[in-house]
Formats: structure tokens, C-alpha cells, sequence
DNA sequence: TGTTAGCACTCACTTAAGAAGAGTGCTAAT
DNA sequence: ATTAGCACTCTTCTTAAGTGAGTGCTAACA
């Protein structure tokens, strides 16, 4: 168990090194308001808390540095919640100001604006379109042996895709073919949609138009590749601001990730609602060694859900991050759930 | 005018740091093939070059490097069109093996390739949407003040956007709606379909449902933004690979130009068709003073186009960049062309 | 017994100086 | 006109010394 004068110097030292980078020195501490002891009696206690984990050198004669378990017991135990400004809350909510309705749009600018809040990274994942429930169907035919599938769901998400047309295969067929889908389809959700297809609209359209197993099988195909949540970022170049990213190969490394979408994904907890803080090598992954991410999730209604992430050095405003996150999740969840989209 | 010598000592000059990346001494061209004179006499020909503007030092005693005037003299007179190999040709093609049918993956999947085979960045311009023809217009009601507008273009592009509907509106109304417009508007080009709408559909619309102005304008707002050419990233970290960017800041001032979609646009030439190659501070650009931009335009059917650009320093291998451009940029046209889409 | 002053020691960082090497420009010989 | 020879320049690498921030330990002190 710390003692509270080290639960003093973590909490200062923590506090120094995300504001200033450098390592922190005894001298540096004592000089701090509420200190009321001697550099001799910090070093005692550093080297105290060097030997329990908390803290590390960069070199034997340095000053102290956090570890990973020091921001680990910094974020746990030592974050007190910090109030966002009234300017911020405006910023945040400035989303919403100009009635945009596209749920796209909305997240869109969320990352934005959060990037530019925090001068970090921004992640949000759209929400889970598996989850919306189709609307309307319909097929617009292009030329004779192609058309596209559009697929309307009940928030305004359009799915469109093109797929090719058996080649005797008339304007009724696609009429027939499209009021069959809306009669059985509709509320469904697209995550079933092609089990729903297979199982039981496949055998209403044969019976009423013949086997077309052509079509079928590119219908199938339509419902097959729906579009994942999709990902949009704000201030992906911030992390060149940060002292610790000067290092070319560092920053490579983030934004060769950032251009791998199935790897981004994985930076998202599943099924873990609040917040959560994933510290250095918590998070699993070589390029995000020097990186904390901060996530917290949305929703959209029941069920869907959606996710929003930071990204910053290890070293990052934790204080703030987690108000912003928790103020913005909570703001989108709010705005997005009461307009039925 | 140059003597037949000084081109050739011009041409390996480019040659050889092209793929170095290190200033050329005298000694070094001695020893290429082709060169029957000795360094001293080399000498003399690259003294005579930089006096030209040909070539530059980096300090008193190095090697030679080109100049821009350099780069540009190469680029406009010894550049030999270089054969791509059937394996270059393969992977090209490979875009459409799997018979993808929209444009915009075909794109995407495009810039990925060129970036691969280049080890460059690729950027990749959508054709531009404002010429495609309107197809079908439809409105799907989502909730009772508001409704998704969907407008599929002839080869199959659909543009999507979410309205508020005025309160009294019934399902019938939008039913005539949807009728009138697809009697007056088919074949529209997306460019003038706020113009006609203003012009003739709405007063066919007043006259048959009163006037609804609330809807009209709501309509207008939703031709007005219609999504302009996407643009499209390959290997956006490709930058770091190459020696002149190991410099924070420019890979920095790269990063961010490329974050901003209008900045972007402007390095694509306007009304130019064929291969367009602009070196360093030609491309009015701070954050590509060290960059040569080439760039093709394909085209779909009659009239819409889109670009293909290829940006790295300028030191790049124009010979094989020049001939992959123009490989790619036929091919897509053939193929996007080919099937009406 | 907990706290603190004092001091030797460590290590990164900076500056200076010297040595090596690549390459040039000029001159004189071919 | 071409080229060999040579002095000169400038970068880069290495070594050495000096500086300063910060520590750990010991001994004195309250």
C-alpha cells in the first residue's frame, strides 16, 4: 500500500511529465505547491516507488518517468474527472447546429472537432449498420444485363450495389422480384438479411417466377457484402506534434496502422460500455507501444452502438480526454437516439 | 544548345541519382558504360552544366545533383518511354478480374495497385459525377417530418440524402412527387439538375400539389451537394521510404496537405488530357517544393474523367511512373468505358 | 525514527579539434 | 581538345574535455 506522500509524488510527477515531456527531478517536485518536503525526502520516496514499478529512468542519473504501471495506477486511482468548459460543450455540440442529418455527416465532424479539441488522434466507428432494418427495396435496372440493388434502411442508410442481370430477365421480373422483397423483408435486419433470403424469400421467387438462380445467387451477393461500421479520423498528423512521435519511425508505424482497417478495429473493446483506457502495450500492438487509447461508445436507439476513440502518447491528458469522451459519447448518443433516423 | 556530350553526362547524372539518391562525381560517371572520357573532362562538361542551371552542388566539393531545370530538361527531352513488364501489366489488369462493378471500387482498388507498383503515393480522382444522368429519382419516408431522397445515375452511381418533410405531407403526395420528377428529370445531368429543378419541375409541382415550398426547397438543398469527385489514397506512407523524407516536417507538411480535399484538388491539372508532369515548385505548393506530381486522366464513356496522379520526390523514377500512368490510364478508360455503367 | 543537508558520482549533451575521404577546380602536359 | 596531377574544400567520423542536471548515500539533525 503507498503511503500518501507517494500517492503525492506519483500524482505530481504524472501530472509534470504528460504537461512537459521530461523526466522529473526531485528539486522540480519540492518547488510545486502542497510540497512541503525536502528534495532528499522526494528522491527517498522515488526510489521508493521506482522499486514498487511505478516509476522509471531514462538513464541512471536522470530524473523519474512514469511506467506503464505508474499511468496505470495514475488512471485507476488518481484521475479526478475534470469539468469541460462551456466553450467546449458549445464546440461539441456545434455538430449538431447546422441540422445536418446524414448519421455519416454527423460522425464525420465529431472526429474532427475532437481531433481539434484534444490535439490527439480521433477514431469513431460508425455505428453498426448490421443492426438497421431494412426499409424499402427496390432494383434499378442499367442496361439489359445489369442493375443495382438499392436497400433503404429505417435510419436513412442507403446500401446500393451493382450486380448483373440473368439475360432474359424482363422490367416485370424486376417488379415482381422487388415487390417480393418488400413484402417480406421489410424490418427485417441486414445481419439477416441473407439468412432471411436464403432460407425463405428464395423459394417465393422461384415459385412465382421460375428457378432464377442467377439472380438469386447476385441478390445474395448484394445482402453478402454489407459495409462494416465504417471508420473516419480526425488530426491524423496531431501525433506529429507530440515530442515523443519525432521519431520518424514511430510515426510510420501509426499511420501504417491507421491505414489498415481490420487492424484499427481490433483497438475497439467489444461489448465494453464507459470508459476504457488501454495503456502502452495493453493495447497489443508494436506501433502503439508509446500510445494510450481512451475509448467510449455511443448509441444509436436500442442496440446499435458505435464507438470513439483517442489516440495520444502515453503520456497524454488523461484528465481531459476522459471528460471530453464521456461528455461527447454521451451528447451523440442523446442527439442521434432522438431524431429517428 | 547542349553538345552531345553534355546530354549524355546530363542523362546519367539524372540517371544514377535517380536511383542513388547521393550527388554524382566525376569518377563514378567515368565508370558507366557508354562514358569513353575521363573524370577531369566530365568535370569540365558538369561546370559548364551548373553554370546552365542544370545541375547543382550541395556544398563546394560534393557531387552533382539536378536542378529543377534539370529534372525539367530530362523530363522534356531524354526521357526514353520505358516498356512495363507483362508482370506490371498483369497486376494492372488484375483490378477488374473479379468483375467489380462500380466505378468507385474499381478506383480504390486502383490507387492501391499503382501505389504498390510504384512505391509511391498514388492519388486517384473519381470521375466526376456532375455529368452522370439522372436514372431514377426515388423518396423513401423514413418518419413523418422526414425522408431519404435517392437519386441513381445511369451507370449506377447513387447519391443519397436525408430531408425534412413538411408537416402535412401524406404518402400520396410524395408518391406524385416522385412521379413528376422521374417524368421531367431522366436523363439529367447531375450539374444542371438544380437548375431544371428550379426552373421547370417546380412549377409543375406547385401546380399539381399546391405549393409546397417547404419540400422544394428541401429538394434543391439536396441536388445542391451532390458529392464531387472522391479522391482516393494509395500507399500514403510510402513517403517515409524515401531518404529525402526522413525529415519530420516534410513528411508532415505532406501528411496534412493530403488531409485537405480542396488543397488536393488544386494539384490536378485542369482540361489537360494526356501525361502531365509538374516538378518541385511547380506545383505552387510549400509542402511539395521537393516533389514531382505526375499525372493521367482516364475517362468513362463520352465526357466524364477522372485523374490519376502519382506524387514522390523529385527524384522519382519518371521513366517507369510515366509508363505506368499511361498504361493505367488507358486501361481504365477501356475497361470503364467498355461496359456502360 | 523520519527528515534533510552535503557531496561524490553518473550520464547525456555540447563543443572543439584532428583525421580521413570524396570530390572539385585549376594548371600544365600530352 | 583531352587528361593527369595536385592543392584545396567541405563533410563526416572519432575522440576528448567540459558542463550541468540529477541521483544515491552518508551523516547530522529534530
Amino acid at each position: 500500500m503507498l503511503t500518501n506522500r507517494q500517492l503525492q509524488v506519483l500524482q505530481v510527477i504524472v501530472d509534470d511529465f504528460i504537461m512537459s515531456a521530461q523526466p522529473v527531478g526531485s528539486r522540480q517536485i519540492s518547488k510545486k505547491e502542497g510540497i512541503t518536503f525536502s528534495p532528499a525526502t522526494i528522491r527517498n520516496e522515488m526510489a521508493d516507488l521506482e522499486e514498487l514499478g511505478f516509476l522509471e529512468k531514462t538513464h541512471t542519473s536522470s530524473g523519474r518517468v512514469p511506467s506503464e504501471k505508474g499511468y496505470r495506477f495514475y488512471v485507476d486511482h488518481l484521475l479526478k474527472p475534470q469539468i469541460i468548459t462551456t466553450n467546449e460543450i458549445h464546440k461539441i455540440q456545434s455538430v449538431f447546429q447546422d441540422r445536418i442529418m446524414e448519421t455519416e455527416q454527423v460522425i464525420r465532424k465529431s472526429a474532427t472537432i475532437l481531433s481539434e479539441l484534444t490535439s490527439y488522434t480521433s477514431i469513431l466507428l460508425g455505428p453498426d449498420v448490421q443492426l438497421h432494418k431494412v426499409k424499402r427495396f427496390s432494383i434499378v435496372p442499367l442496361t439489359a444485363d445489369s442493375a443495382v440493388a438499392i436497400i433503404v434502411t429505417d435510419n436513412g442508410h442507403v446500401e446500393n450495389r451493382i450486380f448483373s442481370l440473368p439475360s432474359d430477365f424482363s422490367p416485370s421480373d424486376i417488379e415482381k422480384v422487388v415487390n417480393i422483397l418488400n413484402e417480406r423483408l421489410i424490418g427485417v435486419p441486414l445481419e439477416q438479411l441473407q439468412m432471411k433470403l436464403e432460407l425463405e424469400t428464395a423459394a417465393v421467387i422461384k415459385q412465382h417466377l421460375g428457378t432464377y438462380d442467377g439472380l438469386l445467387s447476385s441478390l445474395i451477393d448484394v445482402t453478402a457484402h454489407q459495409s462494416e461500421g465504417k471508420i473516419f479520423y480526425g488530426g491524423k498528423t496531431n501525433m506529429f506534434n507530440q515530442p515523443e512521435f519525432h521519431d520518424i519511425n514511430k510515426v510510420r508505424m501509426l499511420m501504417e496502422l491507421m491505414e489498415k482497417t481490420t487492424q484499427i478495429q481490433s483497438i475497439f473493446p467489444m461489448n465494453q460500455s464507459g470508459i476504457q483506457i488501454r495503456i502502452g502495450s495493453e493495447n497489443n500492438h508494436l506501433a502503439m507501444e508509446e500510445c494510450s487509447v481512451i475509448t467510449a461508445s455511443y448509441s444509436v436507439g436500442e442496440g446499435q452502438s458505435g464507438s470513439i476513440a483517442i489516440i495520444g502518447p502515453t503520456r497524454m491528458d488523461y484528465r481531459r480526454v476522459v471528460a471530453l469522451l464521456d461528455f461527447m459519447s454521451g451528447d451523440l448518443t442523446r442527439q442521434l437516439t432522438q431524431k429517428p433516423r
